[in-house]
RNA sequence: GCGCCUGUAGCUCAGCUGGAUAGAGCAACUGCCUUCUAAGCAGUAGGUCAAAGGUUCGAAUCCUUUCAGGCGUACCA
C-alpha cells in the first residue's frame, strides 16, 4: 500500500467514527510537506472547517493526536497555521521501500485498445524538428499506456499523394537526369525533398521572368496539376515514377525511424484512403445531417455546436481533407474496434478536429466520444517560426547527427570510456545524443508551444537526459562494486533497526508517488510528467550520493538498506526513461 | 471581426481539480575530486506570477475586463 493511501484511509475512518462524517478518498488532500517545515505529508485542515464547524488548528490537533496515538506508522506531528504536518516512523518508511514494487502498474487499465496516430508525414520532403516532437510524443505515450496495461496500436497515415508530391515529380522529370539517391549518395527523403525545393525555385524564376505573381500563369504549376490528374486516372508512367520516388522517401524515413527507435504497427496510405468517406456523405444526406447546395456541393451546418458551415464534398464530387478523415475514422474503428483513438497532430489543426469529432457525433458514431486530438504546440526557434521557404527548418537527420557528435565530443573530453571498443563507443554516443534530444522535446507540456534553442538542447547538465542517464550509470557502477564485495541487499528482512537521513526520506517519499505520477501522465497524455518525476528522482539520489559514501558505511544493515535504495532508484530511472523511449547506458 | 491557446526569475520551463514564505534547470558568482564516475554536490544572488477588478478563511491557480503574443477561421492538406 502506498503511504498516502494508508494515511487517507486512517483519516477517513477517524472522521467517520468521531464525527460521523463520511468523506471520499478524493476529498482528503494530502500535500507533500514544504521544505521549510518539518514533516513528510501535510493535511490542510481548512477543507473541513465548514463540515466540522471547528477552527483549523483544533481540527489539526484532534486529528494529529488521534493519528499519533492510533496509527503505528505515525511518529509525530506539528501544526503550523492550521496545517497538520505528519511525520512517519523511520521503520515504516524503510518497510515501505522494501515492499515497493514498480511492476504493479498493468492493472491500471485492463486491455483497452488505444490507437495512436503519428507522425503522418508528407512524402515530398524530409522530416523536421516538428516531426521529432510528434514522433517522440507518439512513442512515449504509447509506451506509457502499454505500461499501464492498455493495448496500444501505433498507426501512421502517410500523405503520399496530391499536388505537393506532383511538384517533386515534375521537378525530377525535368531536372533529375535519372539521378538516384544511390548515385547521389543522398538519403532518399532528402533526395526527393531536393526536387521539391527545386520546383519552388524554378517556379519563382519562371514567374519573375513572366513578371507575374499569378500562379495561374505558370507552366510548371500547370504541369503539376496535369500530373495529378494523370495520377488519378492511373496513368502508367506517372504511377511508376510516383512509386519509385515514394519508395526512396520511405527508405529514408525508415532509416530515421530506426535510429530513433520509432515503431509503427500499421501504416495507412492516403492513396488508399483518400476516396473513403464518400459513402458516408450519402449516409449523412439520407439522414438529413448534411445538405446539398444548388451547385451540388455538400455541407454540414455546425452552428448548433458553435462551429461554422463546413464543406464536405466539392461541387465536382471530389472529396476534401475532412471527407477522407471521416472515412478513415470509420475504417479505423472497423480495423481495431478501439476504445480510444488518439490523433497526435499539431495545434494548428484544433479547429479541424473539433469539426471532425462533431461530425462523427452527429452521424451517431458511438466511438465519436472516444476520439481525442492530442494537440501539441509548435516548435519555435530563437529566430522565430520555422519556415521552409526561408530555409529555417531544422532538419531531423542533421539535428540527430549533431546531437550524437556533441555526445561524442563531451564523452571524449571527459575521457571515461577509454577502454570501450569503437562499436561500444558509437552506441554510447547515440544513446546519449538521442536521449538528450528526446528528453529535451518531451520535458515540456505537449500542449504548449516550445522554443528550441540549439545551444540549450546540447547542454548535458541539469534537467537533461544525460544527467539522468549519468545518475543511472553511477548507481550501476556502485551496485557492481557491491556485488563484487558480496553485499546482499536484495534479501533484506523487514523491521531493520536503522535510522534514516532526511535525503533518504525524501527519496522514499518520492518513489511512492510513482504510480500517482504515471496516472497523471496518462490522464494528461503527457510524457512531461514522467520527465519531471525521473529528473527529481535523480536529483534526490545525487544529493544522497554526495552526502554519504555507500560502501564505506559501517552499519551493515544501513549499508544494505542504502544499496537497496540505490537499486530501486536505478530500477525506476530505467523504467521511466524507457517510457520516454530513452536508453540507459551502464557506463558513461 | 469571431473562435481557441499562451503570458511565472535575465533565458527555458514546473506549479494551474484553490492551500504555508511561488520552485527547478541554464546563465552569473563562492566553495567541494589522495576518487563508490565532478555529465556530480553544497551555497549566494535573482519575482509586483502581464495589468486591473471580483469570489474565498486563503488566488499564480477560479470568474470578468484590458493589454501583449501565437494559431485558426479555404471548394489547401
Amino acid at each position: 500500500m502506498y503511504l498516502e493511501k494508508e494515511l487517507i484511509a486512517s483519516i477517513q475512518l477517524f472522521l467517520d467514527s468521531k464525527f460521523n462524517l463520511k468523506v471520499l478518498e478524493s476529498e482528503i488532500k494530502l500535500l507533500s510537506t514544504k521544505k521549510n517545515f518539518k514533516g513528510d505529508l501535510t493535511f490542510a485542515s481548512f477543507s473541513l472547517i465548514n463540515k466540522l464547524r471547528l477552527k483549523p488548528e483544533d481540527i489539526s490537533k484532534i486529528l494529529g493526536d488521534h493519528l499519533k496515538e492510533n496509527c503505528d506508522f505515525i511518529l509525530d506531528y506539528n501544526i503550523v497555521g492550521g496545517f497538520l504536518n505528519l511525520i512517519f516512523k523511520d521503520s515504516y518508511l524503510v518497510n515501505n521501500l522494501l515492499k515497493f514494487d514498480s511492476t504493479k502498474t498493468k492493472s491500471i487499465n485492463n486491455n483497452s485498445i488505444v490507437i495512436i496516430e503519428f507522425p503522418s508525414p508528407n512524402t515530398n520532403k524530409p522530416l523536421h524538428l516538428g516531426h521529432l516532437r510528434n514522433m517522440f510524443l507518439g512513442m512515449s505515450i504509447g509506451n506509457i499506456l502499454e505500461y499501464a496495461g492498455y493495448k496500444v496500436k501505433k498507426v501512421n497515415l502517410v500523405n503520399d499523394r496530391g499536388i505537393h508530391i506532383c511538384k517533386s515529380m515534375v521537378a525530377y522529370k525535368k531536372f533529375g537526369n535519372n539521378e538516384t539517391p544511390d548515385s547521389d549518395k543522398i538519403k532518399g527523403d532528402h533526395f526527393v525533398g531536393k526536387y521539391y525545393v527545386k520546383f519552388d525555385q524554378e517556379l519563382k524564376k519562371e514567374l519573375s521572368d513572366l513578371n507575374s505573381k499569378n500562379l495561374e500563369d505558370s507552366k510548371l504549376i500547370k504541369e503539376a496539376k496535369e500530373m495529378l490528374l494523370k495520377w488519378e486516372e492511373g496513368d502508367n508512367d506517372v504511377r511508376k515514377l510516383w512509386v519509385k520516388m515514394n519508395d526512396w522517401v520511405y527508405k529514408g524515413f525508415n532509416e530515421t525511424f530506426k535510429k530513433l527507435n520509432i515503431q509503427i504497427d500499421k501504416t495507412y496510405y492516403e492513396s488508399d484512403t483518400y476516396l473513403l468517406g464518400k459513402e458516408i456523405i450519402k449516409e449523412g444526406l439520407t439522414k438529413n445531417i448534411f445538405y446539398k447546395k444548388e451547385d451540388g456541393s455538400v455541407w454540414i451546418d455546425l452552428s448548433d455546436v458553435g462551429l461554422d458551415d463546413k464543406l464536405l464534398l466539392r461541387a465536382d464530387g471530389t472529396s476534401v481533407y475532412i471527407t477522407q478523415d471521416i472515412g478513415t475514422a470509420d475504417k479505423r474503428f472497423e480495423d481495431f474496434k478501439f476504445n480510444k483513438s488518439i490523433y497526435i497532430v499539431g495545434n494548428e489543426q484544433d479547429y479541424h478536429f473539433k469539426v471532425l469529432f462533431s461530425i462523427m457525433r452527429k452521424l451517431g458514431r458511438a466511438f465519436a466520444n472516444d476520439m481525442y486530438h492530442l494537440s501539441y504546440g509548435m516548435v519555435d526557434l530563437p529566430s522565430g517560426k520555422m519556415k521552409s521557404r526561408e530555409g529555417t527548418v531544422v532538419d531531423a537527420d542533421n539535428l540527430i547527427d549533431e546531437m550524437i557528435n556533441t555526445a561524442k565530443f563531451h564523452t571524449n573530453e571527459l575521457g571515461k570510456i577509454d577502454n570501450f571498443s569503437i562499436e561500444e563507443a558509437r552506441k554510447l554516443y547515440e544513446q546519449i545524443g538521442i536521449g538528450a534530444l528526446k528528453y529535451f522535446l518531451l520535458k515540456i507540456d505537449p500542449k504548449k508551444r516550445m522554443l528550441f534553442d540549439p545551444k540549450a538542447s546540447i547542454d548535458f547538465h541539469g534537467d537533461t537526459g544525460p544527467f539522468i542517464q549519468y545518475t543511472y550509470a553511477r548507481i550501476f557502477n556502485l551496485l557492481e562494486k557491491a556485488k563484487s564485495l558480496n553485499i546482499d541487499y536484495l534479501n533484506l528482512k523487514e523491521n531493520l533497526d536503522i535510522k534514516i537521513e532526511e535525503s533518504e526520506r525524501e527519496i522514499i517519499l518520492h518513489i511512492n508517488t510513482f504510480i500517482k505520477n504515471l496516472k497523471e501522465a496518462i490522464n494528461n497524455y503527457s510524457p512531461a510528467f514522467i520527465c519531471h518525476y525521473v529528473f527529481n528522482l535523480s536529483k534526490l539520489f545525487n544529493k544522497l550520493y554526495g552526502e554519504k559514501n555507500f560502501l564505506k558505511e559501517k552499519n551493515e544493515s544501513l549499508k544494505s538498506f542504502r544499496l537497496l535504495l540505490a537499486y530501486k532508484v536505478a530500477e525506476l530511472i530505467k523504467i521511466n526513461l524507457k517510457l520516454l523511449g530513452i536508453e540507459c547506458p551502464n557506463r558513461m
